[in-house]
DNA sequence: TATTAAATAACAATAATTATTGATTGAGGA
DNA sequence: TCCTCAATCAATAATTATTGTTATTTAATA
């Protein structure tokens, strides 16, 4: 809690109650998710937020630092506020995301040749495949 | 030529002049173009083609393997005709995007631990930063 | 060439996201 | 403490990418 408001408070944001909400929820869950599952989620403790506040604070949290935006290919966005660079893990058949600590596939930046001609500032590394529930279920 | 109208008669679907074009684009370009971009570019040769029929066509040719879908974290997915694995460099001032060879980057699920709990079908690693003629541009 | 099933173009519809706008809030000074 | 003003809020409208729908056209095959 004192890490969130602090970080708004240095780049010069508002600290409110639906930034602190969705920060939380952010913190609590590790499903990765989009604005619209963020929403539905909060909707009971915070009936009067709208959407767009959603989209709009999790923009500014984006610009802080604060999360990573996640886009696996889906039609929506996701969000996960884990923000060390690391791999993630998407089943093709439920739409789960993982996340995968491993650190030698999460700084592969430093493997790439001199002469690329790119200053490279970010890395994002996805597997696709099926997980183990759903691989069950289908047997 | 051959190869196309082999792979989709293989797969029984049509040949028509729109596929052809769509795809002989894909093959001649490395710029990773969008649907409205493809849609652009064969406008002057085809322009009774629409827009729906190049988003059902790229679906076909993803379905059947002739391309990659490729979803950066623009607002538009991108399409590649190279459809073995290999990793992007995205430049994030100018939009570009570039494939990157390098055969210790594209296997990189082999790398991964047996005990994830996930059958790995498809990786897809990206590179963000700034491009050469960018850097020079803004100094 | 005639037949038939699939593909096309035109257009409508949907869904995610962004822009706009008027109302509200809260930090800083009197 | 109270006032003022700029920043933020929520609601709504607008935009944009993508996907359905359908009548018409076309490619494949006999």
């Amino acid at each position: 809690m004192k890490e969130i408001t602090q970080t708004l408070r240095e780049n010069g944001l508002k600290v409110t109650p639906q930034r602190i909400a969705i920060y939380n929820m952010l913190l609590e869950t590790h499903a990765h998710p989009t604005a619209e599952t963020i929403y539905k989620t909060l909707s009971p403790q915070h009936p009067a937020m709208s959407l767009a506040t959603i989209y709009k604070t999790l923009d500014f949290f984006k610009q802080v630092g604060l999360v990573q935006e996640l886009n696996v290919g889906e039609s929506s966005s996701r969000y996960d506020a884990m923000v060390t660079p690391h791999p993630h893990l998407i089943c093709t058949h439920c739409g789960k995301v993982e996340d995968l600590m491993i650190d030698e596939l999460s700084h592969l930046h430093q493997k790439l040749p001199q002469d690329i001609g790119f200053d490279i500032t970010f890395e994002q590394l996805l597997f696709y495949g099926i997980c183990h529930s759903c691989k069950e279920k289908e047997a």
